[in-house]
RNA sequence: GGCCCGUUGGUCAAACGGCUAAGACACGGCCCUUUCACGGCUGAGAUAAGGGUUCGAUUCCCUUACGGGUCACCA
């Protein structure tokens, strides 16, 4: 049998990174299994409906690699894959159980339920629908259908016994059916619920594999029964663990930290995204850490899902994009570093010994424009960075040797990094000093600053002869 | 509150009854080095608590504590 999963969100906001991690393990499982990983859209809630959400999902599944075989905008046998364009079915779906017992229609206005809601919420006692229509006699509800009275369509959970089902990730679960309730699956508007329209649809979509998020654990013994009702086999389920974002809450909107977006407006690789959700709540046993999505493919195994949530590590992320940039060729960070240099500096520079510079001394592209703040405008600087205790400098040194290195380089005519770089050994030699006497005094003057993406020599290449040593001059009138 | 689930260092996590409880990130120290970073070496740091079962429990069972999910005409 060929595996089928799916990755079945609604399209109401931005690609949170706990959704793209589903995605992602679902993919993962069926590419694995040489199966089929499919893209349905659960548009039943009109309400919270925003447009172009869809889109979004569509490009952001395209971006990170995850192609589905069968969805929305590809196609496939089993269409159509958007939930709002399958009503008919649904209905049908939902009437079949009413013929065998499984769910009946249901009368109540909502404002009478809220009500006793609220009542049972006030006086601490767990709520249920308490079945009033369940037992309407037939002539009844024909006469209500026919007056047109609104109705749902409600799910008739038996008062007693349990259902069960076995989870990959957590096992066993076995609930008593009375604590259940008799939830909408047609809503008044004709619309099904989720609970509802994804047990219709994953079996009509021939989904063997479920792979969803924890939150829908308690909801499954509800799906079980509804699969029970109409004699169908339940798919396997794969319950998968909450990211959050601290040990009590979730990623979430209002801190930046939750959509995939974001994270690429802050610098991050997709490949690093990708790379590092993977391992959040799932571990492929070796020490292994970075893997490309091919790889991933190759080493995932359900097993490896833990059963906790995962707080989500910006830190670990950090490394891990840094260790996808250290990683790349050179020509290919040049052209990812670019806009970032370009932001940073507008004077006209060799952007390729810039790239180079920077490749092993950022972990996000973001990071590069104020790293490279010196090279436009020398900042204003205290003479105290000229002191650096393991060079043996200070300000009154620093002089001493600026006026050194000034009429040397002034004389000197070949500005590549190796001339300069041989022209001021050949002034350490001369002078009996060590590298550092020079060379730190030369940072901070062109640089104003102590830490630097290279050093002097490579700072004087990159400023030019004239600005390299005007600022030395500007540097020894600082020291008079 | 009812039901369900979870709990190994600060974080991600390995070990699925048998060792001095891996490794990674972060943190400290050292080395390399013209700074920083990279790289290398190294250090500190954990089985939530209490009961069982067992020759032996991180691992199996129970209780407690803490945390999460769910109880919608949301998904």
């Amino acid at each position: 049998m060929q595996y089928r999963t799916r990755f079945a969100p609604s399209p109401t906001g931005y690609m949170h990174l706990g959704g793209l991690r589903t995605a992602l393990y679902a993919y993962l499982f069926a590419k694995k299994n040489n199966g089929v990983f499919i893209l349905r859209i659960e548009d039943t809630d009109r309400e919270r409906q925003v447009e172009g959400t869809a889109e979004i999902i569509y490009e952001t599944l395209a971006e990170v690699g995850l192609t589905y075989d069968e969805g929305p905008d590809v196609g496939g046998p089993y269409g159509p894959y958007v939930q709002s364009e399958r009503m008919e079915i649904y209905r049908e779906h939902a009437e079949m159980l009413v013929k065998r017992g499984h769910a009946y229609y249901c009368f109540c206005g909502k404002e009478e339920l809220d009500e006793q809601r609220l009542i049972h919420h006030a006086s601490r006692v767990s709520h249920k629908y308490n079945k009033h229509c369940a037992n309407l006699s037939s002539e009844e509800i024909t006469r209500k259908l026919s007056e047109g009275t609104p109705c749902v369509i409600r799910q008739n959970v038996p008062e007693e016994g349990k259902v069960f089902f076995n989870d990959c990730v957590y096992g066993r679960i076995e609930v008593e059916k009375n604590t259940l309730e008799d939830q909408i699956i047609l809503k008044s508007d004709g619309f099904p619920t989720y609970n509802f329209a994804n047990v219709v649809d994953d079996r009509l979509m021939g989904v063997t594999h479920v792979i969803r998020g924890n939150e829908f654990l308690s909801s499954t013994p509800k799906h079980v029964l509804l699969y029970e009702g109409f004699g169908w086999e339940p798919p396997v389920y794969i319950h998968v663990p909450t990211i959050m974002r601290t040990a009590d809450k979730k990623l979430s909107k209002r801190d930046g930290d939750a959509y995939f977006g974001d994270f690429i407006a802050k610098g991050y690789l997709k490949e690093a995204i990708v790379n590092y959700i993977a391992l959040l709540g799932w571990s492929p046993g070796g020490e292994k850490e970075k893997f490309s999505l091919a790889e991933l493919v190759e080493a995932f195994d359900i097993e490896g899902i833990s059963k906790s949530p995962a707080i989500f590590d910006i830190k670990k992320l950090d490394w891990l994009n840094g260790e996808y940039l250290r990683a790349m060729d050179g020509e290919e960070f040049h052209d990812k570093a670019l806009p970032y240099i370009k932001e940073g500096v507008k004077r006209d520079i060799d952007t390729r010994m810039v790239a180079k510079l920077m490749k092993d001394r950022v972990e996000r592209l973001t990071e590069i424009p104020e790293q490279l703040d010196f090279i436009d405008a020398l900042p204003d600087y205290s003479l105290e960075l000229y002191t650096h205790k393991k060079m043996k400098t200070n300000a009154e040194s620093a002089g001493q040797m600026l006026a050194e290195i000034f009429p040397v380089l002034e004389r000197l005519d070949d500005w590549r990094q190796e001339a300069i770089h041989e022209t001021l050994m050949a002034l350490v030699e001369r002078l009996g000093c060590k590298n550092g006497q020079i060379l730190w005094p030369l940072r901070v003057a062109l640089s104003g600053k102590a830490q630097t993406p290279g050093g002097g020599i490579e700072i004087a290449v990159i400023l030019g002869k004239g600005e390299t040593l005007a600022r030395i001059s500007h540097a020894l009138g600082k020291l008079k």
